[in-house]
DNA sequence: TCCATTTGTCTATTTATCTAGACAACTCGA
DNA sequence: TCGAGTTGTCTAGATAAATAGACAAATGGA
């Protein structure tokens, strides 16, 4: 438990102890620190680690009972349940599906909103129209094996792709609902990825904790031929998801 | 002031009140809610919205004030004070000052730490070296204009580029460093990226409050024909800093 | 200058968090 | 079976946070 130094817990940092201690012991478990086995040191043992009093470490670890991310049993100790983490490529080829192959068993993606907005100066820009011009926005969540890992909000021209909510709907796919449009093949134009903490929609969406950590990316996609599709923001679950960037970068010759 | 919906501030969380209404007005501030003049509600105002009483506000405003990132006058009200946001591009050309060229006036690299430390699995295996095989292993914290972007922990192999402690020293960078140790160019193999409460260190080295987010970088820098350089671990203040992928991905043909 | 609006300061009470101590109940290896 | 080690539960007191109310002081527009 390399990562969890002597003491350290910060008064007066409006987060309570107990939460800051939480913070850090989940941490540690999505880190991996605490092996195959999962077991963690006991009460008495965190609680001289942290000089806290050892009800302020239970309270920490009924927080992370709570959330599911460990077990505790009476006489035994205090052990992490399985957890899963997964690694999304980033490329210009970038695909949700494709992108966590090999990684789940099942996926799905929930429209939970549809709506026709008019574009902002920012989206206009981007997706080269007029602002005012009407657009689709669609909210999504994807999960795989039941857990979410993401949430976006997606911007098309209404007027040329006013049928991919539809079609979302249908294919389960934002990649065959371009395809059921007659749109083949698309690439990512540009991405742009900052964190912060969750707001209160993601949380809801996203099955997070108060305090928890969203990483948000900003892409846009056009046509082979640099056509506009698409404006995205997406929430990733940062306890969930490792965004990855490398070989696959490079397109195809 | 669109993201901050009426209410919707958690109890029992273990995060303040206070603390949730700075944070969430933080995110405001940063996302640039308030404007060119940064004119933000009263109080009272802010105590309806939040619903909670005046001076749990001020608490808040409080922090905000003690971070530097407002200012409040009596009977005047609360404005914003000049943030600055850095968009550091990642590419397989990767640069820190080049990246950020046109963004600042002045730039500082500081050797925090110049230790030799055994490969781990992990790290042997990315430099294709044996497990135990000494590294030189360099923290670093990079700051433009005096602010703290990025706290890095840099790994070579210490019997080939021992000298970059030296060298990155002398010249105020990784690129000169390798030019002065003779390789004129390198290029970023792979990166992942994730997000996650900033640990005490990442806080002290940044200066930033507890709480605050980090995105971490993992990345391998090899030379243009394959031979690994550098393992480098990089944790970038979210609030400062945007990692941007797009047109500078593709390298010049 | 006046006054509406705003922040600043003080006192007081209630609620939440942290600490402390003690004992019960459970697990599992010797 | 015994006992060391562990978690679970209870009572109690101290400290921190949240709420409430009131009044002072400053700003800036009419």
């Amino acid at each position: 438990m390399d990562m969890l130094p002597q003491g350290g817990i910060d008064r007066g940092s409006g987060v309570a102890l107990w939460r800051q201690i939480a913070d850090r012991l989940r941490q540690a478990i999505v880190d991996g620190e605490f092996g195959e086995e999962g077991a963690m040191p006991g009460e008495m043992a965190l609680s001289a680690r942290f000089a806290v009093n050892r009800h302020t470490v239970r309270a920490a670890l009924a927080g992370l009972v709570e959330e599911g991310l460990i077990e505790t049993v009476q006489g035994r100790g205090t052990r992490v349940r399985s957890i899963k983490r997964y690694t999304f490529p980033i490329s210009r080829r970038t695909r949700f599906s494709e992108g966590l192959a090999g990684q789940f068993r099942d996926r799905q993606v929930t429209v939970i909103e549809e709506t026709t907005v008019p574009a902002s100066e920012r989206i206009a820009a981007e997706l080269r129209l007029a602002p005012g011009h009407p657009l689709l926005r669609l909210v999504l969540v994807s999960r795989v094996d039941g857990l979410p890992l993401s949430n976006s909000t997606n911007y098309f021209d209404a007027k040329r792709l006013g049928q991919m909510g539809a079609q979302v709907r249908e294919t389960g796919s934002i990649t065959r609902a371009y395809a059921a449009l007659g749109i083949a093949d698309y690439v990512r134009r540009s991405t742009e990825i900052t964190a912060r903490l969750a707001d209160e929609r993601e949380r809801a969406l996203l099955e997070l904790k108060p305090g928890a950590v969203v990483m948000e990316a900003r892409a846009v996609n056009d046509t082979p031929d640099g056509v506009p599709l698409q404006f995205a923001i997406t929430a990733f679950a940062a306890d969930r998801v490792t965004l990855s960037l490398g070989a696959p970068l490079e397109e195809p010759a």
